[in-house]
DNA sequence: TTTGCCTTAGACCGACCGGTCAACTACAAT
DNA sequence: ATTGTAGTTGACCGGTCGGTCTAAGGCAAA
């Protein structure tokens, strides 16, 4: 088995186990064993458990960062991109809450929350990944702004809110174990960005 | 020593300690060793860990709720019980940045992420808290909405909104060790409000 | 003073923690 | 064939985990 391919299974195994409870709960073996790989095998990977979890951060980020880019394509009208943006994270959310009947939250914010006043590493690589995100959001707000469909103001704060209120809707929803109100992220996002038409398809 | 004050003194710790870093990072040995309390005594006044966690989300809101009494008072004008609720988010975490360095985040929304899919009971606690406060805003929202000030919606799920965005924002600001972006509070729930003069004082 | 009960002390438990290490295998270059 | 190197293995480490247990202390009622 090569290099690549244990590392890929411990970080698909640590995202899983993590995601499904938290980093404190896991264990560096129940990974290990998920992954089918031996306890040496992960130290040569990953000079230690926080780092494999950083690492993990940024994997699932890749995994994710297609479909920003297709959801978030310039050709698409600027509210699509937006409430396509609450579309993934909803089917994100009720496909998981299926599997295992939780509702997981956003690994990003509940493990960058668990550890940020721990592990200075994790905390930065979440922080980044937040950053990357709201990217995102801004250009869709800004585009949103110069279409005149919304009021004009700082696009890059109220990016900044959109995202602050998804991760709390769905952290929300995660302490609630509640799939249902995930749902609230679309029509508090209309919300903030002033929209009224919150009946819209 | 009595045992209320044993009991008290656990909680102060544990609250503390765990608020500071996470649940899963504190042990019950550090707990017992700020509190000046010995691990038998711990088991005596708690049946377990979590079981402390509990108590303690308990006693944290017992300190908080009669501030919120005097903020949420209805003899103020609902926006400025609103603004008061912001103040006291943004002073209080204010206060544990200067003490520590460290945003530390809202103690229940952080917890409670943690264990909520492995820890009923804490899960289960941290749910009933978050409807107490969100009921308080619910007020504040209806009020603004009979005195016409904001357009007329569901109270109730815009108060929750104005929760999962205050608790977003602070644990964003926790994330990215940011104090100044625990302000963006405010502005943010202006915002959600539909309430355009946000320079007001 | 004796009794009985609530509280405290701290030694102790086995399990598990993250992490190390020396031995070993597989394979490529020489 | 020999050496070098990358990857793997699993036994092993000291320390810490949450939790238990028994003995003793403190104190009120009798």
């Amino acid at each position: 088995m090569s290099e690549t391919s244990t590392r890929q299974r411990l970080l698909d195994a640590a995202l899983n186990l993590i995601w499904r409870s938290s980093y404190g709960s896991v264990g560096v073996d129940e990974i290990c064993q998920l992954a089918d790989v031996k306890k040496g095998s992960f130290y040569h990977a990953f000079k230690s458990k926080s780092d494999l979890a950083a690492a993990a951060f940024e994997y699932y980020w890749e995994h994710t960062c297609s479909r920003f880019d297709q959801l978030f394509s310039p050709e698409l009208p600027p509210l699509d991109r937006l409430t396509g943006y609450c579309k993934l994270i909803i089917t994100n959310q009720k496909k998981q809450y299926k599997i295992g009947g939780k509702v997981l939250g956003c690994p990003f914010s509940s493990v960058g929350c668990e550890l940020s006043t721990r592990d200075e590493t994790v905390r930065q690589k979440a922080h980044e990944l937040s950053i990357r995100i709201v990217k995102y959001l801004e250009s869709a707000v800004h585009d949103l702004m110069q279409e005149g469909l919304i009021e004009t103001a700082d696009a890059a704060e109220v990016a900044k809110e959109i995202y602050a209120y998804s991760t709390g809707v769905v952290t929300q929803a995660k302490i609630d174990n509640d799939i249902k109100s995930v749902e609230r992220i679309t029509p508090g996002i209309f919300r903030l960005l002033g929209i009224k038409n919150l009946v819209r398809k």
